[in-house]
RNA sequence: GCGCCGUUAGUUCAGUUGGUAGAACGCAGGUCUCCAAAACCUGAUGUCGGGGGUUCAAGUCCUCCACGGCGCG
């Protein structure tokens, strides 16, 4: 065990901190490719609003979980695990002069845990049409019905949380089993390294950031998916994607839909914040620039790589 | 200059026949095992424009002042 096992690296942190610059430096620095973890870059098509790696930042290094289907089919968390944890194992299998190790990056926070501590959701797929009917019954009738058929469950799950009451309801109809007797996790066989991106500046980035979205071509990307999928796809009621559409409906000014998508992207960042508060506690860098993250970062590495033997003290080295 | 209307939380506003203030949004904190860039929960906001008066009691009535809007000169 211990210094014998592969060692994950988990980039984390709000949108905007600056991981992307991060895991190419990373990724380069140790020869590895970066799997990204964002909810919104599995889309083909969907580029300038999530800020997904440019071409030229894809040719820096080499990127995994980008661009895995079209907007359309919504792809599950289930289909995202799968994938995961097949890149995962690819990279650590990947022959390269060191230990073996994979390079995670990303903000979402129900994926990265996931991904990172081996989460095995039930693989029910979304039912739509069944969701529907659970809506037009109404959320107190609904979260009823599951206090009678899975009273753990209904506990959990908050009287008027509507998303997840119709899940535990639509996991209960497809299995006959209980949604919280499937709600495992199983420990992948790697050690964990997470390391967290939070800079203080991080709402004048939020701002320049969206500002640069809209110069470059968030509007035009947006009319694009409408034209394809039409105005109803879920997915465009994304951050930016959202106030671009109503820009385009004619509801919203440039300058009030740049305004909105800030604050609501500001909205997202302190929710990411408490979730890796909560959920991963990561070794947060503290350095400004990128560079001194980076060697920050190569130094934890660095630090977990060296073989220690638990079992007899440390001798003293003297200077 | 005259008349009318307005001035209440960071913002937009509500406040019944006088009983020391509310909503939404925002903000802050939190929850989270397939909509997660989502969904949900909790919380704090304040010299009610300023002074004086009537009253046991004034955001609410009277009065003066300031500021803003509209109309008439």
């Amino acid at each position: 065990m211990g210094c014998g096992q592969p060692l994950v690296i988990v980039l984390l942190g709000p949108t905007a901190s600056g991981k992307t610059d991060l895991a190419i430096a990373l990724a380069r620095a140790l020869d590895l490719a970066v799997l990204n973890v964002d909810s919104r870059q599995l889309y083909r098509g969907m580029d300038v609003g999530t800020a997904k790696p440019s071409a030229a930042q894809q040719a820096a290094a080499r990127h995994g979980l980008l661009d895995l289907g079209v907007p359309d089919p919504h792809i599950s968390l289930h289909d995202v695990c799968g994938q995961g944890r097949a890149s995962v194992a690819a990279e650590l299998a990947r022959p390269r002069s060191g230990p073996p190790m994979a390079l995670l990056a990303g903000g979402s926070g129900l994926y990265l845990k996931a991904l990172s501590r081996g989460l095995r959701p039930p693989a029910v797929p979304p039912q739509p049409a069944l969701r529907r009917q659970l809506e037009a019954l109404g959320q107190p009738f609904c979260h009823q019905l599951l206090r009678g058929a899975d009273p753990v469950a209904a506990a959990r799950i908050a009287a008027a949380d509507a998303v997840r009451t119709q899940r535990a309801l639509e996991v209960l109809y497809a299995t006959g089993r209980p949604l919280s007797g499937q709600q495992g996790s199983e420990a992948p066989p790697w050690r964990l390294l997470e390391l967290g991106l939070d800079p203080p500046d991080l709402r004048d980035r939020i701002d320049s950031r969206t500002q640069a979205l809209y110069d470059g071509g968030l509007v035009e990307e947006t009319r694009t998916l409408i034209e394809r999928y039409g105005a109803a796809l879920p997915l465009l009621d994304t951050i930016g994607y959202g106030e671009a559409r109503r820009l385009l409906a004619g509801e919203l000014e440039r300058s009030a839909a740049i305004a909105l998508t800030s604050r609501r992207t500001r909205q997202f960042a302190k929710r990411q914040r408490t979730w890796f508060r909560r959920q991963h506690q990561p070794l947060w860098l503290s350095a400004a620039d990128t560079d001194g993250q980076r060697r920050q970062a190569l130094r934890e590495i660095e630090g977990r790589l060296v073989c220690r033997q638990t079992s007899t003290p440390p001798t003293p080295t003297t200077a």
